[in-house]
DNA sequence: TCCACTTTCTTTGTAAGCTTAACTAAGAAA
DNA sequence: TTTCTTAGTTAAGCTTACAAAGAAAGTGGA
């Protein structure tokens, strides 16, 4: 792990490697033969490379593949715990810290309140965070990977910065850079649903499906897109504002200054307000938060009907979606409540109805559970698919991209 | 030319091969020193490489750069001429096929009517066409590096299948196969606005850039998505059904089974037919064609009313598309009619309204013209894009696609 | 027990491809 | 004519991959 800089080392050799390290991950424990046949790889060329891997810890031996004639293979796998990788996930009011190991398994988790969502606040919190995160998992400084930073708006993960974001009032700062400064590690900085499909392209959901499409419903309305095994960024990072498209022609204002947006009629917030409008003119109790909304619609019908409403527009969102892109599998996450609430059952409903029929059958709809501590999660992983998709430039350097094939 | 299958040359050449021919093709005439500085390849590869291409025919050395000191390097460009390329767009009623030249320049062109839309007749339509078309330009047979097919529907290119044509009734047709044995030459199908997509990327308005999409604007609603500079095709094919997103309560029923789509609320026939309501109304003349729409659109409120609201549509289809996906570029085309319509307009408003504040400006938008031409001739650049990304397999033979680098 | 058989992994030799360094080529300016 | 600068080529060395052959390590039958 020492020498990560030979420059003369092929780009070739580099590939290869990484297609490898998949190989392990992905296929659990593995003989050297079975990765030549699952890489197409010589049996040569994979034993120099798992010699490597060996040598920098990123797999270990372990057992023996049970022959039926034959010798039998030394099984390779994952060394998880030799390297850790730091996620980060900021909202406006915290920032929530995990460690965890190569696979993605938590270590250590920790939480920090933020007083001012200022730049320098932020990167003086990520500081002790980090230091008491690597602390409490016992995990030495230089085997850390990296820092994955996940935050809430507009970011340009190739220059590292927030170019936008409405929640924190950041406009154009430089984290990665700054953090890398106070820190001395690796920085990548991500949209915070963005690292959430990223989890769950290499741990979750999303294992071995390449076009998917990950949805969180709750406060906001967010959209992680991955096509070809690759989180599609766009143009300087700006991908997935679901919450402002527009599926109705009500033209409620939206705080993006539009008119009309999912985030004005269909978000928790928005549900809010509806039913603020409805209870007073009925002069009946008001509601304070979306269970008891989810309660009321139950034996309210002007709720339900709000709730439904919602619904149909929601996966009308979703359904555009699958029409525009075709993916394998849309993944709807959202808090606890969401799951099997009304909610939820009329977005199914209005998906299935508003899915071009030429494509019926060919998208997987899946609604579930998102918990609070995968953000962070999803952050750390950015640092790990760094190192699986590219494992010649990690750790210790930035990613070399000079589009030279040597 | 001769000896494309030499399975030892490695991949890293054909990489290689591969950026150089696209910096020949990019940069225009451009010295062997000039290519080294794009590619960042040494001097002594792309010197070797250079010389294979030109023993390939595929680039011809033509007058030197204007030194200002030093010695002046030998242009070369792309051999147009060498090779072509034949492209074929398929409609229910009629055959159109062109034979471009590498730099996908028309060299003849030609069409055929199709009275049964079977694959058998298409198949001896094509055959005809293929040989007319060759012999019109005076081409060698061996000269033709493959065929491109686009046809309307949900195309599978790796299998070469049209899976799901409604306008031509075909469902899992295997048309590559079927052309490629009555023709004797590498056929690639794909879905026609995608034939068109791939043109903008490699001759036309996207050249250059990372993400864009495409949306044709006529009959029906297209939409051809570039991102990362590769055409996405979504799990089997189906990509870009924009005329089924939903961006308005109204639920017209649409021919998908759906309601509500923008295909059923605002495509020329959904205008056609809402136009024959009014005029009914009010006695007054029935439209006739989009021309006379518009025309009437001018002077009576209530036409005016209806190209208004269908652009709005169309609008927030498109912004909702720059919101989820934030392309450097959409490029919006249809008939001659549309450029400069009142449509046109309203969409462009409707666009700029609904587009998010965060991503404002990051995204541009143009409206242009649209011919029928370019649909063959999208679907000739097909190959071209072939032979420009892996030269090494082309001509001659299917993509070698094993996964293996070596 | 011993020997054939199968599969895994390593060693050795060879070919391909890239890079650097040195060299030749070719024009402009002093 | 000499010097400077840039372009392109040749030579030498390094990395990497593959193929072939050998060594290792089991099973199973005679």
């Amino acid at each position: 792990m020492s020498s990560s800089q030979d420059t003369g080392r092929s780009v070739l050799r580099s590939l290869n490697t990484g297609a490898v390290l998949r190989a392990v991950v992905e296929s659990g424990p593995v003989s050297r033969a079975g990765i030549a046949r699952a890489t197409n790889l010589s049996a040569v060329t994979v034993g120099a490379i798992a010699g490597e891997l060996l040598g920098q810890d990123l797999i270990v031996e372990n057992g023996d593949t049970d022959a039926t004639a034959g010798r039998p293979g030394r099984l390779l796998e994952l060394n998880s715990g030799a390297y850790g990788s730091i996620g980060v996930k900021l909202s406006d009011r915290s920032v929530t810290g995990v460690l965890t190991d190569l696979r993605s398994k938590v270590l250590a988790e920790a939480s920090r309140p933020l007083e001012h969502p200022s730049a320098e606040d932020f990167v003086r919190v990520l500081r002790d965070l980090t230091t008491s995160l690597t602390a409490d998992a016992g995990m030495d400084w230089d085997r850390l990977l990296g820092v994955g930073i996940g935050l809430p708006g507009v970011v340009d993960r190739g220059a590292g910065t927030a170019v936008y974001s409405p929640f924190l009032q950041w406009i154009d700062v430089p984290v990665a850079e700054l953090a890398e400064t106070a820190l001395g590690l690796p920085v990548i900085v991500e949209n915070d649903v963005n690292t959430l499909a990223l989890a769950e392209r290499w741990f979750g959901r999303g294992q071995g499906v390449q076009d998917f499409l990950l949805v969180t419903v709750g406060q906001g309305i967010g959209l992680g897109v991955v096509l070809g095994g690759e989180l599609h960024g766009g143009a300087r990072g700006g991908v997935g504002e679901l919450g402002h498209m527009v599926v109705t022609d009500a033209d409620e204002a939206c705080s993006c200054g539009s008119t009309g947006c999912l985030e004005a009629v269909a978000s928790e917030g928005a549900l809010l307000r509806q039913s603020e409008v409805l209870t007073q003119r009925s002069g009946s109790d008001p509601v304070l938060d979306m269970d008891e909304l989810y309660h009321r619609a139950e034996s309210d019908p002007d709720h339900a009907d709000l709730v439904d409403v919602a619904g149909e527009r929601i996966g009308r969102g979703v359904a555009n979606l699958i029409n525009v892109l075709s993916p394998e599998l849309v993944l709807v996450r959202g808090p606890g409540r969401f799951e099997g609430s009304r909610l939820a059952a009329r977005m199914t409903e209005s998906v299935a109805h508003h899915t071009f029929a030429g494509l019926a059958g060919r998208t997987e709809l899946r609604v579930e559970h998102l918990d609070d501590m995968p953000w962070a999660r999803g952050a750390a992983s950015l640092v790990l698919s760094e190192l699986f998709m590219s494992p010649a430039t990690a750790p210790g350097a930035k990613a070399m991209r000079s589009g030279r094939i040597q």
